[in-house]
DNA sequence: AATATTTATGTAAACTGTTCCGAAATTCAT
DNA sequence: ATGAATTTCGGAACAGTTTACATAAATATT
């Protein structure tokens, strides 16, 4: 640890504490001269001030909170590193929690940042999480908070999220254009925003095509295993789909290898496609279609409003629900008859 | 923010700030009737104690920082949930700051967090990362330090990684057996041990079956298609390899949307094998064979011996250069004379 | 020249929890 | 009962930085 401090300096140049202080931050009151030696001295020591004690008295972390329900997800880690790049471009510290996708870890987790450790939290929460009082809690702090992609809209917080309606509608009518019939939905556990939002926009697509009545929804969760099983029953039942819609990528994942497994021919047999920020999903056997997150966007516009909040600069009506769009990517893994084959080589 | 202090509770119970404290820690020196007063306030009024002023007092943190090249990876991804579970368990906070592989950040980032920050780091070096100047000055200042993955081996840090120079020849001398007659290495620039260890490794192979000189050495970086036109050259070149081994994940890719692009059949001519911890290389087109490393474990065990450094307990010999075994996974992408067709289905 | 203003720096308090030291109060041993 | 030891708690210093206020010197104003 380094420890020359500010009075150590200060007592070396025999000058108070507060001139070294106010010298070292370019106050206006302190001649060039004293700046001068000050600095040079700092410099000369390698001085750096203590952390804790500016935080503590200045009651300011310069440190925000990310918290998400995994990290070994493409979409999470391209939203961690957009938001890295704005904190890191404003001086400020980024700590990072997993929740796991567990009510309770995530519980914790806000309650200790209820005491000055962040000066801001952005947080995606779990699919488990049925109640909202430790985040009405947590609000009640008057910390500045943050939602993206997994909002809690009955809270009067700024969301950034994508259209998780409309995107699911359009995959779903591709879909029905590329000649299916009967779509399965693989959902999300829960019942965030997000899951009801991409699982409307899938049966408002069924309605416009007349289907409606025949959703066929599969809950799915955590466990590879348990998703295999659903999916391989489902494929083998009378009521077997022709396209299958994933709501997340993992879900798309346990659908290929439960087909590679039956051999169902994809996408001859059964179309897929899927909400996924796998940029590799062009290499998959077939190419899978993909709805594409704005994930970057989404991290970096996030951590741009937590910060306006965090100093308290006033916040335009748009600043308060960020919506940025989605895009769909088709691959070969929903091309049928209405679709051309798409050219070799088609980015991301 | 929560505004209740240690003193604020300290007068309502008409105490000394002093017996609140210990109180709250259990200090023996406390009367359970004390402590039961103390803990019911504190818990009505949900004093959280401060933790800059804690951490200003006791110097210490409760905070590690983990600095890595970039988190949209899946090795780093991996890592990054290891180190957050061990450190949860512990009551610990972990800043998260990425380099992009950039040497200057890496050094704004280590001079950042030479101040009390953070009572501990765990980094995997940039590749481009040249000198170790900075790295050594941070290890004078006495903050515990570790390595993990990409190590600086001249330096006396505890070290956590896995048998790049072993696996590399696993991997190199699968594709001999399986036929390949002329192998190119698509190496990660720079000159980190990982980079050293892999091409050694793969060197060894050749020449263990007598190919020595027939090496083939192409330096990839950052840029996608940069690395695609290296590969195509090489690819219809006149030297054309039939068998890829890719150092990174990433460089894999690169390969297989060449291929793609130049409808080059793998594995019949060409096999390809990567380090790779992508869960769905299982899905490719061909399945992709690869080096998996224990990012997880690497993860827990580097928060592991971090923190017995904290801790100042002393380290095993064993505990100071880790090791952790990587596997080889093989798929179709490397399949050949020699080799069976694996099962339909290989799990990972 | 006398007062007002500006400039440059020092003094001390504040931020909040921890801890050293000492002082009662209680218990124990003799 | 007396002294010693133990238990329980308070007082105050402390960690390092920032800032409101004060002070002194220098400059400007009338």
């Amino acid at each position: 640890m380094n420890n020359v401090t500010l009075k150590k300096l200060a007592e070396e140049l025999k000058m108070a504490p507060s001139t070294v202080s106010r010298a070292l931050r370019d106050s206006h009151e302190i001649s060039q001269e004293t700046k001068d030696r000050v600095k040079a001295l700092a410099a000369k020591l390698d001085f750096q001030p203590n952390p804790h004690a500016s935080s503590l008295r200045k009651n300011q972390s310069r440190t925000i909170a990310v918290i998400i329900p995994e990290i070994q997800n493409n979409f999470f880690s391209q939203v961690m590193n957009g938001v890295e790049e704005v904190a890191r471009q404003k001086g400020y510290h980024v700590l990072i929690y997993l929740t796991h996708e567990d009510q309770k870890r995530e519980m914790d987790i806000l309650h200790l940042l209820r005491s000055g450790r962040v000066e801001g939290v952005m947080i995606s929460v779990s699919n488990t999480t049925k109640s909202f009082e430790h985040l009405e809690a947590y609000r009640k702090e008057e910390i500045p908070l943050i939602f993206f992609d997994r909002v809690c809209e009955s809270m009067e917080v700024p969301c950034i999220t994508t259209d998780d309606t409309g995107a699911a509608f359009k995959a779903t009518e591709h879909l029905l254009k590329a000649g299916c019939k009967k779509i399965a939905f693989l959902s999300m556990a829960g019942n965030l925003s997000i899951s009801c939002g991409r699982k409307s926009g899938y049966i408002k697509a069924l309605t416009k095509f007349g289907l409606s009545g025949n959703e066929l929804v599969i809950e799915c969760g955590p466990d590879d295993e348990t998703n295999r099983q659903k999916i391989r029953e489902l494929l083998q039942s009378e009521q077997r789909p022709d396209g299958i819609f994933a709501a997340v990528e993992k879900f798309a994942v346990n659908t290929y290898e439960v087909c590679k497994e039956l051999e169902i021919k994809v996408p001859q047999q059964l179309k897929v496609i899927s909400f996924s920020n796998l940029s590799a999903a062009a290499l998959f056997n077939p190419p899978l279609s993909t709805i594409v997150q704005p994930a970057y966007d989404i991290g970096r516009e996030a951590a741009n409003i937590l910060f306006k909040i965090i100093d308290k600069k006033k916040l335009l009506n748009t600043e308060k629900k960020v919506v940025i769009p989605s895009h769909l990517v088709i691959r070969e893994s929903t091309i049928g008859k209405h679709y051309p084959k798409p050219s070799v080589f088609l980015k991301q």
